[in-house]
DNA sequence: GGCTGCCGATTGACTGGTCAATCAACGAAG
DNA sequence: CTTCGTTGATTGACCAGTCAATCGGCAGCC
């Protein structure tokens, strides 16, 4: 029933999926390629989902509202904006040293595609960019940091500039190190939040 | 007719091929569209060009080269780090406000799609990094950067916040004016240089 | 236990449509 | 008559999505 977990297809298949678009790219993944790498016919991919689309869909939706749930968390746990950004930055370095496949397939196929599938998504990543605005703007009020930058500025460029190292890792643009990792993260919440500061 | 200019055709379509590119995307316009959009034959697109793939090629080329000699250029002029840097991101900006079409082309189908198209030309992308890193690193050398950051990291983040503002501005998340246009510019090199600073 | 009928899960051959690339032909200029 | 820019119909490959057929578990019944 219900309960026995009868080696869910549907996740398998999902799974597969990650492991598939992040290799070939999603444009070039064949439905076929998902259910070869998933062990399971072609046709099976159908049943569980409506088209391929559907399936990056789902893969995405189910990480990015993690995402959002961390920003709000962040916000209404942190002490000050540099720490919320802070846990903003490292929920989204976590996500990546957890599972880079499926992060290198939300940032390339989705996130960074406006054009193409990112464009069904729109509504969603803008929600993240305010939230992260918003917590630009609270700290503006607590004058922790100048009040000249739009919050909408800094938000993009903060959330652009962790987008852009991490694509830097997944294209080995820059060589990865687990080291590297977490002072990357600091340096880059450091560098940015002292750039936000009130003028001195 | 008209033959006193001789009525480059090879220009015509790639002239053709920026906006169809830019409005529909690469993967979703089909080369009868360039030809369309050019008002010329169907074939005649295969006669100066040998596949889709290279009309793309030759775009984004042709961009990226005034943008490397645009680096070389700012740092070879430029004064102290910061004023370089703010060259670079006027030249990138201004890139925009020029050919706002181009620029979504590159932005979209080559430099943020570094599973497909990006792929070819990940060598040309990283030498921009690169060259921007040297700002960077003589700005450390010469004692007004501080010293901790990699300069590959803050040239990462810097040319990754600018991407974003104006993928911001390309897909509508932000709303553009030609005010916002300088003095986003303006604040994105101020805050990033001021984060950049030594420890005060 | 053994039998039957049902239903959702699973299979993969097949279809319909799309599109990149080819190529034979045309006509204007020298 | 040759050259070459130009034309657009045709070809050939590819692939998403369909669907008819099969499998397997289980409920009810004897």
């Amino acid at each position: 029933m219900a309960q026995a977990p009868p080696a869910d297809k549907r996740r398998l298949i999902l799974d597969a999926a990650i492991r598939v678009f992040a290799r070939q790219g999603f444009h070039a993944t064949r439905v076929s390629d998902i259910a070869d790498e998933a062990g399971v016919a072609y046709g099976l991919v159908y049943h569980y989902f409506s088209s391929k689309d559907e399936v990056l869909n789902e893969l995405f939706i189910e990480r990015w509202s993690l995402l959002l749930a961390a920003i709000e968390e962040a916000d209404r746990t942190g002490e000050d904006p540099r720490q919320k950004l802070g846990a903003v930055a490292r929920f989204i370095f976590d996500s990546y040293r957890h599972d880079p496949e499926l992060m290198k397939v939300i940032i390339v196929e989705v996130t960074r595609a406006a054009n193409s599938f990112g464009k069904t998504h729109l509504e969603e990543i803008r929600r993240a960019y305010e939230s992260i605005a918003k917590i630009v703007a609270d700290g503006q009020a607590s004058g922790a940091f100048r009040g000249d930058v739009a919050p909408m500025f800094a938000s993009m460029s903060f959330y652009g500039a962790i987008e852009q190292l991490l694509s830097g890792w997944i294209f080995g643009t820059i060589p990865a190190s687990d080291t590297d990792f977490d002072e990357a993260r600091d340096l880059l919440v450091t560098t940015i939040c002292d750039g936000l500061e009130p003028r001195g």
